[in-house]
DNA sequence: GACGTTCTACTACAGCGATAGTAGAACTAC
DNA sequence: GTAGTTCTACTATCGCTGTAGTAGAACGTC
């Protein structure tokens, strides 16, 4: 229950959440680029199933609508996402990363930033 | 049709295709652990789905058994399998880098095995 | 060649996610 | 306070995945 699994759209719902920190249905579907912008009731459903999954809560009731706040953090959201993910790859990151290097997707830039990344990361700790 | 979509269990079992380079469906089956082995008939559903998938192919028959083979490569299907999430992040690996650096999936060794594979294929393709 | 075993081909079903419709409540603008 | 608009709550449907059962064909062993 807490730190549930998301789906596309769950998660293209909760960027939405986490960019503004609230937003009610009808914001949420103004999010959607008007070509190929979901119903306003498909939005809906989806939103119900974050709040019974606990990814959102009613903030307050504004008019006759609701606005919806996270009740997860992006990063817990995104952790669990690539645990996922990398289970399917026996928990292991090496083969992701020379996946993602011999595609072309991970360039030394990347690196160096990761790099980068990692050094501030290991200061902030000591 | 090409480069379809496999799920986490279709994944599992191309693994031991992969693997092998062709194996029966009680071979797939075997290859699970005795404690929690999916029914025979899991197994068959499930490589009957690769094959309409155009995943797998049957290879040959030898007694009342068929023989599967992949019909897709393992860097195909894990590029997808990459492609459809790094999606979910926008299509960027920024981001993805940053969270595996945060949760400690990703070490400064990994980093240096990245580089060394980076510039292995840099090398190559001169 | 009869018997038990194994496999195939087919069917079934439940859960989840994406999709959206409908009825009725609530609100806004006159 | 009535009319149109908007939202809620609920319902429905479809495709995919994991799960597995059943009937009958094929096979191996004696």
């Amino acid at each position: 229950m807490k730190n549930p699994r998301l789906s596309k759209l769950e998660l293209r719902i909760m960027e939405v959440m986490w960019d503004r920190g609230e937003a009610s249905i009808r914001e949420v579907q103004d999010s959607f680029p008007e070509k190929n912008r979901p119903a306003y009731t498909t939005i809906q459903t989806t939103v119900y199933r974050l709040e019974a999954k606990h990814a959102v809560r009613r903030a307050r009731k504004v008019g006759n609508f609701h606005i919806f706040e996270p009740a997860v953090s992006r990063e817990a959201a995104q952790s669990k996402l690539i645990d996922d993910f990398l289970a399917l790859f026996g928990g292991r990151v090496q083969p992701v990363m020379a996946q993602l290097i011999e595609s072309g997707k991970l360039t030394a830039a990347d690196l160096k930033d990761a790099e980068r990344t990692l050094r501030s990361l290991e200061q902030e700790e000591k």
